[in-house]
DNA sequence: GCTGCGATAATTTGATCAAATTTCTTGAAC
DNA sequence: GTTCAAGAAATTTGATCAAATTATCGCAGC
């Protein structure tokens, strides 16, 4: 029973729900990460908890403010564009690789991963959204075999994820047009360029949407 | 006053020690690093050296082994393609972004740093050469004020470090052109394009050295 | 406005527990 | 009698915790 959950240690766990509470926008931009709120919050001891900020640290997720407080970093405008830049390198990159790697079985598990995505958008389910969307991607970029780059993408998106509570703001204002379609599709079609241009215009698109949200001072 | 010592904390000193270890090519690829070990070698306290571990396999810079222990990466062709590939990507755009920022006392402090590489590889001082070289890549680099594409510089040139160690070994049977004085002619005229190809040239220079050791079986 | 005091939180240590690896032993088969 | 292998003890190393230490911040008092 739980000498199974004995398997996995403590601060893998921890690292990963903390993880997934900046990745899908459940700590807010600024917000304080103290070790003894998360001890209490997450239930878990201090040494794990002290290693999973140490991580998402190392990896970009938080910030140290100096004064040995570590916080949620707020997205600048000139963050914003080197995460833009660093994404539209490295993501089409991943995606054109994986072409090369994509069976049908995969492809069919992208397919109804993306069927989430769109039952999720229908039902208004914002965290449902955002899980599926990454599932996705990273379930894409890993069929390219390339864990470097891989980590690079993982990175850039933890940098994203505060930013998109706002984002999901504005899901009742805007319209998402679907990329994914024209990604399964060159998939289907074993075509790795289509793939590419695909992605990179599902990537320019969320971008964009922060991007608008920034200029109106929404974050 | 002098009680700056005692300012800096004990984790950050034992992560840059270890961190200096690896890129310059201290510890051997596929060698054990354990924690245990470190506090002996470091003289450090166990949770210091833990964290110094935990941020650095964060950074890519040391892998788990799945058993719980970590080691040095060894590289592998696919990992120096992916590797190569972000470099060439990362850090010819960091000088482009740099050219602009670039004060005639920024120029001089990188002239006198790459004289000091010139003079560590006359004097056939290794250990000189690669820290006078890294610190000419990061000074240069950090002028972008560009610090999420510098972390990720900073994390590709910690896996290439361990891989250094072999290239030295390279260093009496192979001539190595000095692409730094194209890259300060390029500073000096403000030309942004031309110090871009410099250093662009300077990386793959680079990278054809390792690549040259892994074709021998060097690594 | 500056200084010292108290509260809060981070840092560090050392001890203890758990897991994994290595080594040694034992027993059976040839 | 020798060899090989399975298993158990011992050693090494990692994981976790709780207590003691130290730094920082806010606030009162001068």
């Amino acid at each position: 029973m739980d000498g199974d959950s004995r398997k996995i240690p403590t601060h893998e766990v921890t690292y990963a729900r903390l993880r997934d509470m900046i990745l899908f926008g459940h700590l807010a931009p600024g917000a304080a990460v103290t070790i003894q709120g998360l001890v209490v919050d997450l239930g878990a001891g201090m040494t794990p908890v002290r290693e999973a900020i140490r991580r998402l640290t190392a990896e970009g997720a938080l910030e140290p403010q100096g004064n040995r407080r570590v916080s949620v970093p707020r997205m600048s405008a000139g963050m914003l564009e080197q995460v833009a830049f660093a994404r539209l390198t490295i993501e089409p990159k991943l995606s054109e690789m994986a072409a090369k790697n994509l069976t049908p079985e995969l492809i069919g598990l992208l397919q109804s991963l993306d069927n989430q995505v769109d039952q999720a958008i229908r039902a208004g389910d914002v965290p449902g959204y955002l899980e599926a969307n990454h599932a996705f991607h990273f379930c894409l970029y890993e069929a390219s075999a390339a864990p470097v780059l891989v980590d690079m993408a993982r990175s850039m998106w933890l940098r994203f994820g505060p930013s998109l509570r706002v984002v999901c703001a504005r899901f009742g204002r805007v319209s998402l047009p679907d990329r994914h379609l024209e990604a399964l599709a060159a998939m289907r079609a074993g075509d790795g360029t289509a793939l590419r241009a695909a992605i990179e215009r599902d990537i320019a698109q969320g971008i964009e949407q922060v991007q608008a949200a920034l200029a109106q001072g929404e974050i």
